[in-house]
DNA sequence: TAGATTGTTAATCGATTAACAATC
DNA sequence: TAGATTGTTAATCGATTAACAATC
């Protein structure tokens, strides 16, 4: 079986968020061309894309937009919710609680997490912000499949130690310190601040040789 | 003039971080055998990317932490302050307002905007929301460098185009939408919800051939 | 059937890595 | 000087794209 390149889960979700937008224009159909285009890619890109995983066109036709949005979700594996709990309850927390567009891809934020006294016990939304030590029971009691580091990056480590020895086996980390898990768990890692650096990079950019 | 990989700015964000928190640890030399390693890259990655730039090691030694850190900062544009305004004052405003790696990065929020009359006036922390009809004159009078698009995914397109008629160059887009603009205005995507697709992808992965 | 567009193979392009002369 | 590690070239690897037979 071939072998899928890193960079083609991103373009999936790439393609997913695409294609919610046309169908709830009405789309119906879609070539691979006219959904190239929308985001700046090959249509040979597209098709190659999707031939790892199955042959979801018609020949001559096009793409099916409900149907192939289906299969790229379920690809992703968003065809199906999901339990996440957050540890840090700070602003960025707070923003990822309430952020729409995680519940609306399948992400249900079931527990927040913190060690601050002062703020265990206090509400957000729906929630209550659970003592750090109650997490592994939460955890087991909720069966909860992914947890997001959202403290500052001196606790990160700390953190994610607990994560793993709960038993859950999918990390998202905004903390920006690399973090070591045994194998077999995974982490995604997103820094805030590095597109806003990509940003002035190339902003300056930059013949720099100064040496 | 060798042509620089597009991977290459977000490994010298990565260097940047390393560097800074081997600094505080009170490290003052490294080579690109150690710095690669603890980024899970190969030392002649390191040193690859580097020269691109200029050549800022001594052979037989390695880097001077502090010295390779202000090269980093300098190729990044992190070696200066940048004024940055958000659009949108939700959750996601309210976070990147509150924090504090950007404002360590010397991306400095000057100005918070919003269309809806109820948060108009309203204070977050030294910030007063601005009604969104005033933007472009704050822009000028502040000398902004820096717009983040932190509004619905409807209303992005309609923010971005008010961004460029301003005359700011670099965006920060948190919309989960494409947004055009004309030739020299610089976009950084963000989608907080691609980790975690990407996340869901490798934990249900992913011999799908289902057609 | 003729026209269109897929799915896939092969060619191209770009990025990473190994190797090594230069040199601290 | 001997040992270490850089900076850079060339080889390898992986990802994108063009091209086209298959087929709707």
């Amino acid at each position: 079986m071939n072998k899928i390149p890193k960079t083609v889960s991103r373009r999936l979700s790439l393609y997913q968020r695409c294609l919610k937008n046309l169908i709830l224009q009405g789309k119906k159909n879609i070539s691979s061309k006219e959904l190239a285009e929308k985001l700046g890619f090959k249509s040979s890109q597209v098709r190659k894309d999707l031939s790892y995983f199955g042959a979801f066109g018609k020949r001559g036709v096009g793409y099916d937009t409900n149907y192939l949005l289906k299969m790229i979700e379920r690809i992703l594996g968003v065809n199906k919710s999901w339990s996440v709990v957050v540890i840090g309850a700070g602003n960025l927390g707070h923003a990822l609680i309430n952020y729409e567009i995680l519940k609306k891809n399948g992400f249900y934020i079931v527990g927040i997490f913190d060690i601050d006294p002062k703020k265990i016990g206090k509400k957000i939304g729906e929630l209550t912000i659970i003592n750090m030590k109650d997490f592994k029971e939460f955890v087991k009691k909720s069966k909860v499949e992914i947890a997001v580091i959202a403290v500052p990056p001196s606790s990160a480590q700390q953190v994610a130690d607990t994560i793993v020895e709960s038993g859950i086996k999918g990390i998202v980390n905004f903390s920006p310190v690399i973090i070591n898990v045994p194998q077999g768990i995974i982490v995604e890692e997103i820094d805030i601040s590095i597109p806003f650096k990509n940003l002035t990079f190339k902003l300056t950019s930059n013949g720099f040789r100064g040496a």
